[in-house]
DNA sequence: ACTATACTTAACCATCTGGTTAAGTATAAA
DNA sequence: TTTATACTTAACCAGATGGTTAAGTATAGT
């Protein structure tokens, strides 16, 4: 069962595999950011940012719109949900083992 | 909140991003296979495939047993939970804003 | 008009990814 | 013992990632 374009959960789960863009993302998740704002825990250049930006937006996991010279920054909730849905697809096999596994683990500590 | 290195995410994540090695993963789910009978569905050469094995090994999704010549091959699904995981921490803030989304959509057509 | 701010683009570099073919190792089967 | 099977390693290549510095564009503030 193929629900969603193979490439796009690619694009999104490659966006996902860097500490940075996930700082991003977390940092959009509790609301809307300018570019700077997304940029400031982390210590690189700004271009550095810039590339990250632009994974994410490509991913499909970010969008912005610019007002005046300030870049306004907002989670795309769909892509990122359908990155969800890949694992959650899998979860019930998965649960099933974790289940078996943490009793395994409660029983022989 | 770290609850888990950062590198393990990034392997993990990074290992995610390809359908051939989403694909090795949804098969494995449904329990142990050899390398070639996770091979079998893909067209590529059998180095490839070694390759793939190697970044799941390393992303500590996958383990493996040597058994004869066969590698008997395994869901590592206690790393596969801490991707999940990381998706579930920022799954409330998402889901409001999904619930928000989809009324709206609703509304809105 | 000038300067600072917010951000991007260009050019460069090292490393990783993702594929190939050819060759190698270890086990099983004849 | 010879041969086939299961898989890996080596060597190579193209393209993407992740960082840098230097320079550029567009808007805002003085």
């Amino acid at each position: 069962m193929v629900k969603y374009s193979q490439h796009q959960l690619d694009l999104a789960f490659g966006a996902l595999a860097h500490p940075i863009r996930r700082g991003i993302l977390a940092r959009l998740s509790t609301g809307e950011a300018s570019v700077a704002e997304l940029a400031k825990p982390f210590k690189v250049s700004a271009p550095a940012i810039t590339k990250h930006m632009k994974i994410l937006e490509e991913a499909g996991l970010l969008s912005r719109k610019k007002l005046g010279r300030v870049h306004r920054c907002r989670l795309e909730e769909r892509r990122m949900k359908q990155a969800q849905e890949w694992l959650a697809e899998h979860r019930k096999f998965w649960n099933d083992k974790l289940d078996a596994l943490e009793r395994y683990l409660k029983e022989n500590p």
